[in-house]
DNA sequence: CGAGTCCTTGATAAACCTCAAGATATGTGG
DNA sequence: CCACATATCTTGAGGTTTATCAAGGACTCG
């Protein structure tokens, strides 16, 4: 019937070595490869149940890639609305600003996670996206992404669920912010980036923040004074070993009871 | 090609007199008839770019409605998810349960607004849903509505925008919660139910809010007695002029600059 | 190793919460 | 329709949490 993507060829998804904007990515290690078969729209590429053969996607298409250097945008607030993007490696931040400057950092996104979906309501993004360190983002093109939507159902409800999981996701903070001491909002998000970490198959319980005091505190809307305290308290405490971006969580549970 | 409903027959979508279950809810005046036309999901039924003739949906799918009374759940936290809703008359608030029972209020849902969505990720759902009055809301399958999507293009953007304009919505929820003065938080809700409203064709200066002080406090991450000692100030600023639930907005510009 | 950024900690101030009491609004049964 | 019961709203006084301001220490990266 449709045919999804008119050049498709040969190149499997996998086939990234070949990919030049990867190559000048220096420090983007090899794990990052590997780990790459857990990010959140790999589907496309490689569940075979929705790769039949007429869907053979070229790898220009879906799996164009882009760097972005740490404190580089990966788009703008009011940039046209293309593609949504999946961290292959490295992390970002999402800033909305306010008139006036002050800004809000509406999430963190990690390896394995997407970002963009905002752009859809208007065409165009309504917040910056911000890499936290050296990153790789997958470009997922949207337009392409729709028409595979309705081609293929399961496709539909993956996308489907990823963005009510974003709905989901900002409920939860708006609990958070709402409701929670400072100190239950950096529990509840060490406790957060320890489950994403883990659910990547990185350790739970140790591991390094790549945001500041500033940006954790912008996030929980807390100042960085009072997520460096209660830091501190949870030290004092014995629930949480921190040593500037180098957390470990020593007692999970008493961290979960706050 | 495909027909996406089996039972397709002449009822419009606009002859809804002829629905029993409407025709039990007493307390829906017949000017909610009319504002049916600015449903957000009227789309479905009245569009007719997107209702060629084989997509012609019987009234009894697509349109169904229910009457949930004031106080009554329209859903509860973990009920299987199968559709979402738009309010035809009325007003909800959605209900996110921490445990030990203290509860946030993520969102209100006015005339024309969709509700349900947070549903779709764990296949139940996330929230409850309350009615702030005796309400009216039109019931949308998600399965039909996923059918349909892949179906019509139109649809599928109209969805997709939707779930997106949520996302947003969230976002400068988290934004007021994160950055802004308990003062900047009232007057900020009261521009967007002022907004909300004047968009479905109400008043934009003067309504009745049908949420508590409590409520509004809930939402907004403060307590009641603030939000009322807010509006007091507000008040004697000259930029509102309260009256127990009626409001009217004296100064739009002035509210809008805080 | 030196400049800049980031982090920690203390003292003080401001914003908001808690508790309390009275006022107003809403609903209900007689 | 009234009187009562209940829920909601307003306002005040005092307490707690977090922000602000400030200074010194630690980390990072050329």
């Amino acid at each position: 019937m449709l045919t999804v993507v008119k050049h498709a060829d040969d190149a499997s998804c996998r086939s990234r070595a070949s990919c030049p904007v990867y190559a000048n990515a220096a420090s983007v290690t090899k794990e990052a490869f590997a780990r790459y078969s857990e990010c959140a729209m790999g589907a496309i590429c490689k569940r075979q149940d929705l790769r039949p053969p007429e869907f053979a996607f070229g790898s220009s298409v879906i799996c164009a890639t882009r760097t972005v250097r740490h404190g580089a945008t990966l788009y703008h607030a009011g940039d046209t609305f293309h593609s949504i993007y999946t961290v292959c490696a490295g992390s970002f931040k999402t800033v909305l600003m306010h008139r006036d400057g002050v800004g809000q950092i509406t999430g963190f996104h990690l390896e394995g996670e997407t970002l963009g979906l905002d752009g859809v309501f208007a065409g165009q993004h309504s917040c910056d996206a911000i890499a936290l360190e050296d990153s790789l983002v997958c470009i997922i093109p949207f337009d392409l992404l729709e028409l595979l939507c309705r081609e293929v159902k399961a496709m539909q409800r993956h996308v489907h669920r990823m963005m009510s999981g974003e709905i989901v996701r900002e409920s939860g903070v708006m609990m958070l912010l709402g409701t929670m001491s400072a100190e239950q909002r950096v529990a509840a998000f060490l406790i957060n980036v320890s489950q994403r970490l883990s659910a990547r198959g990185y350790s739970a319980a140790e591991f390094n923040l790549r945001m500041t005091r500033n940006e954790i505190g912008s996030y929980l809307g807390i100042k960085l004074e009072t997520v460096s305290r209660m830091l501190s308290k949870l030290q004092k405490e014995g629930l949480v070993d921190t040593r500037g971006k180098r957390i470990r969580i020593l007692d999970l549970d008493s961290l979960t009871r706050l």
